[in-house]
DNA sequence: TAGATTGTTAATCGATTAACAATC
DNA sequence: TAGATTGTTAATCGATTAACAATC
């Protein structure tokens, strides 16, 4: 060790996952406080609105940076606009969207994406009776442009809601075309290239997990945790 | 300490939540095993295709028992029925699905959850120009009407799919009205009684949190969690 | 029998919480 | 100034993994 050298790198640890899967749910909570007027919160007014310790806020917080002023608490607008920016949400994203059935089409006319910075560029299914009609201002394209689509917009988020035993070859061709990022709606566990994440919404598996302990009449701690 | 006399009680840990949450996908793996005519599956064999680790589904299931056979495996059947069973899927459950709009209609026409023990036992939305229609063939009634259902039907379960500002109100007289687990779509964290489950379906979250890794091309480990 | 794989224990790893000096 | 609240450290808690005796 050389002397007098101070070569602590202190590296910067990278956040857990778990902490950047709270982050958006922060930045929710603060536009909220936002809408009602407001401009100031301190950790612990901010996590009992979704039950979370004052303690985890903190902690989560201080992976990116000091946000607060100690006996203040935080600017709601700046601490929103610095999560938002941490999250790349300071730029919309395009995404593609697979597979236009029931869940398909409902999710191509929901608000909440494009207020949020999703902005749903392509809709794509393989069925031809499909291609070319529209939802609200959008037409369905066939899914073998996606490709095409994807790769001209540079789109690399992607949104999957065919059956699932299509899912894993329309994946596949996604990730060809360079999406790098998958939010599937199929049941069924994909497997992808290093460097892709997949994120999954998988309803029944949740269902499933209350009705254990309704059977059982279980009251416990984990109820009502949000990030579940 | 009595001499003598052994009170070692034993107690049977209860298992932690997040396992309880891994416990619907080894059974989707399951039927997907069984739809394949696969009747026998290791540790290793089952964790590779969801991606979890062979000793983590050993330590999972001895939560709950000895299912498999040194030197064989588990027979698939038999694991499925067994992990239906603790789960409380050998009898279906009726659920009431509130707000019945593009998401909700989707969710009420989703033909998996039937397959799966969930049976959507009323659709409640408080649009009078929508109660009295159809969703295939399901009347949608007025969310007036929902104590007196849930309470003839003795439901335990709803799905919630209303505007975030109008989910509160709605969760509180479901669990007024006897419901004891809530499954949102509503982009809120619910503040809900001690004794009532409630989990999240969250796309725009789930998205951020793709986002961030996305803005800075991080690769890294937990990019394919089944969990998530 | 030899090979495979379980169930379980102990070690490791990681996340949460508690506590408090710093400071607004 | 006194009171409040941050950012951070250390302690605690909990979950995952590795390893292996038991045994099919």
């Amino acid at each position: 060790m050389a002397i007098g050298v101070e070569v602590d790198v202190d590296r910067m640890e990278a956040p857990p996952d778990v902490v950047i899967r709270r982050l958006p749910l922060y930045a929710r909570s603060l536009r909220y406080l936002l809408q009602e007027g407001i401009e100031s919160v301190s950790s612990q007014e901010l996590g009992d609105r979704i039950n979370v310790t004052a303690a985890q806020i903190r902690k989560d917080l201080s992976y990116f940076g000091e946000f607060g002023k100690q006996g203040i608490g935080y600017d709601v607008r700046k601490l929103l606009q610095q999560i938002e920016d941490i999250l790349g949400l300071s730029h919309e994203w395009p995404v593609a969207l697979v597979g236009i059935g029931h869940l398909g089409a409902a999710i191509a006319r929901y608000e909440g994406f494009r207020q949020q910075g999703i902005r749903i560029a392509g809709l794509f299914d393989s069925n031809p009776e499909k291609i070319g009609t529209m939802i609200d201002d959008m037409p369905i394209l066939s899914f073998d442009d996606a490709d095409t689509v994807i790769k001209e917009q540079g789109i690399r988020l992607a949104i999957i809601a065919v059956p699932a035993q299509r899912a894993q070859e329309v994946a596949d061709r996604l990730v060809m075309a360079g999406v790098r990022a998958i939010l599937s709606y199929a049941p069924t566990v994909l497997q992808v290239p290093d460097g892709v994440w997949v994120r999954y919404i998988d309803p029944v598996a949740v269902l499933h997990s209350m009705t254990y302990y309704l059977a059982r009449d279980v009251s416990g701690a984990r109820q009502n945790d949000p990030e579940t």
